[in-house]
DNA sequence: GCCAACGTTGGC
DNA sequence: GCCAACGTTGGC
């Protein structure tokens, strides 16, 4: 059982459209880098806490809980060509690109970024570091306790 | 294999 | 919209 925290831009989609989606489960297509990219394949079970996070918007932070409920498998965008995800080198036979399936488990008030920096025990937080733009990044487990039982509120 | 140029991310 | 930080590309 692993832990992580996921980036998502809400004007893509945000904690209300993954609610909304059909088992409140969405594709995470459209990684492109390939550290995140192995996180999903090389190291995500099913059962995996998540921390759905939003980035790239006015109210950057924490949305909601959610888990891993697929293992994974080709991203279908890299090979479609009217998608900004296509990828012109990823064949069918080899593609180069994966993604995971990721289900919510409860919205909860947001957990601003300013909120999570005032805390000690995050510190080491790798989302929290300076520089840091991995979308897809592993969370200790105590970081998950303290962000999941101290911080969240349904 | 180096590294400059370029593209992207994401907070502010 | 700005811009710092980082990743990728491609010429050599």
């Amino acid at each position: 059982m692993r832990y992580w925290l996921m980036k998502s831009e809400p004007s893509d989609v945000g904690i209300d459209d993954l609610a909304a989606l059909p088992n409140q489960t969405v594709a995470w297509y459209g990684v492109r880098n390939y550290q995140a990219r192995n996180f999903m394949r090389d190291q995500m079970s099913v059962g995996d806490g998540v921390l759905f996070y939003h980035s790239n918007c006015a109210e950057p932070g924490i949305a909601g809980i959610a888990h891993v409920s697929s293992g994974a498998y080709p991203d279908a965008k890299q090979f479609d060509k009217k998608s900004k995800y296509f990828d012109p080198k990823a064949t069918q036979e080899t593609p180069r690109w994966f993604n995971v399936d990721v289900q919510l488990v409860k919205k909860i008030e947001l957990i601003p970024l300013a909120e999570l920096r005032k805390h000690s025990e995050l510190e080491r937080m790798r989302t929290l570091q300076k520089g840091n733009r991995l979308s897809i990044t592993p969370l200790d487990p105590a970081e998950w306790k303290f962000i999941t039982t101290k911080l969240a509120h349904a």
